[in-house]
DNA sequence: CATTTGATTCAATAAAAAATGAAATGAATG
DNA sequence: CATTCATTTCATTTTTTATTGAATCAAATG
């Protein structure tokens, strides 16, 4: 093998400087969007992987816990980066990622930032509510600050579809 | 005062359910994008205002301390999320939520994702290099990974000044 | 220019989030 | 159907992040 070459994706070894490399960027990427450090390292390891990995592989290489491993690829699962690889005559499961970035962000945004933003609507029908029940002067006021947010609020929804649209593909 | 209608906003008294509802929602929108939950009161606080408010308003009013209203104002002010007033014949700043979304999504694009961004496409460029060190066989299945990546950061690159067009008006 | 008042900094503390690993669960094998 | 191996769960520990407030700094006032 050579000193620079040997990359942990195949055989047993450690993980080479590339690597390492590519998944610092996911741990980056994954921290921007709030998601734990195990997370973007279990996703940036298989990006990288040529082939599927056990649970096994994850934890030596990246030396973390049964526990980390086992959650991130749950969270992975959910959210569509991951996907499992049935080994026929293989006892234990394998993972990969998925290499489309669409399926994973149209996810993040479904499970999101969608649900945020109808709890966030729902709010303001809450407080249009409430300044129904003001003196008319107040009302005045406090129906502007609503109206403000209202904007932002709709500016959002409309945006979202448009990005997701953007991403896929 | 009307038993709901009493908005802090005016005078001294405690937080109307109103102007709650209202920061709640801050808080939540400041916390997806990863700031602390005494930064969105602040700016919910001063967004729901009427009036600009002094330091000792937000700590009064939200119950946060000296240290936690000053950085958060810091951090709000360097991102252009909120401006200083200064009132003449006033010893002490006032301040007040800057109502243009654009302007507080387009500092948080170019100082928190663009450096991002930038940081990968360079980490990229180190992988080429390190890549370029390897055997053929191993050269390929390493630039095949190194363009997925590639491929990820250009349309990321691409969609964020969209983003912001759309946001910008 | 001494005093007062408002704002910032930062070391200490509190709170929240993530990681660990032992125990429980589930599922394949002989 | 007992055993073994893989995975999940969750109470505990560790790490990270946010908050506090005393000390410092700055700048306006008389």
């Amino acid at each position: 093998m050579s000193s620079t070459g040997e990359s942990v994706t195949e055989g047993k070894g450690r993980l080479s400087e590339l690597d390492i490399e590519a998944i610092e960027m996911f741990i980056n990427f994954f921290k921007l969007i709030g998601l734990p450090k195990s997370v973007g390292e279990i996703y940036g390891l298989l990006f990288v992987a040529t082939r599927p990995l056990a649970m096994d592989d994850l934890m030596e290489r990246l030396q973390i816990s049964l526990g980390a491993a086992s959650q991130g690829l749950k969270l992975l699962r959910a959210v569509g980066a991951v996907k499992v690889v049935y080994t026929p005559g293989e006892r234990r499961d394998r993972y990969v990622a998925d290499l489309e970035l669409s399926r994973f962000a149209s996810s993040f945004i479904k499970e999101e930032l969608r649900p945020r933003l109808e709890r966030s609507l729902q709010r303001i029908e809450r407080m249009e509510g409430l300044a129904e029940a003001m003196s008319p002067k107040e009302r005045k006021a406090a129906f502007e600050r609503i109206d403000r947010l209202k904007h932002w609020m709709e500016k959002g929804q409309k945006m979202m579809p448009w990005i997701l649209k953007f991403l896929v593909r």
